[in-house]
DNA sequence: ACACGTGCAACGTTGCGCATTACATTGTTT
DNA sequence: AAACAATGTAATGCGCAACGTTGCACGTGT
């Protein structure tokens, strides 16, 4: 079952991919090809994980970009489960 | 490692969702509580599905939100990839 | 002829991702 | 103290995506 509250993947940059190798904001968006303002947005919560930014990250820090577009779906849909209580669907199927 | 050529969520939804129950688009529009339209556009790849979407399509026809939208994943990221190859990304990691 | 399902296009709204520019703050270095 | 680096943040502009609304054209079945 999903997590409630998934951690937003700006924290998971910062925590695990720029405090391990000592890396400034203004560092790693460079390495990253962004601008400064970008990685910012992204570590402080005011942009997602965008398919492009998945592809940065995997090339700079590893893993796949598939890991980090699932780090973001988490978190999408963490919110749009609020929203959705109040969607009137048909089921068509059971589960 | 991923495929190359993912199929589009909106035929995913048409084969096996729509078909299987004889459903048209109108009436599965209704049911998913969009427009007509809407779901036209997904069906005929117009559109992506979003996180409000894969609500709605896991509440009509079962699976998990979650499923709906890796499959978006895995269209997106198969488009983002070709871009993918001009991106100058330093590699703090190997993998 | 008529109704229905469909594809499609235009328009407007909303929101996101990103670059650019600019400003203010904090902490460090000289 | 003065200069610099790093950061957060805001404004502006661009492009694009999702969605609703409306309207039109086409095909099929009654």
């Amino acid at each position: 079952m999903p997590k409630m509250n998934p951690p937003h993947p700006g924290d998971y940059v910062l925590e695990e991919c720029l405090k391990p190798l000592g890396l400034t904001i203004t560092e790693a968006a460079k390495g990253l090809g962004v601008t400064r303002n970008t990685l910012s947005r992204l570590i402080n919560r005011k942009n997602g994980v965008s398919p492009n930014m998945a592809f940065r990250l995997s090339m700079a820090f590893g893993s796949t970009p598939e890991m980090w577009l699932r780090l973001q779906n988490a978190f999408d849909l963490a919110r749009a489960r609020k929203s959705a209580r109040t969607f009137r669907v048909k089921r068509y199927q059971s589960a």
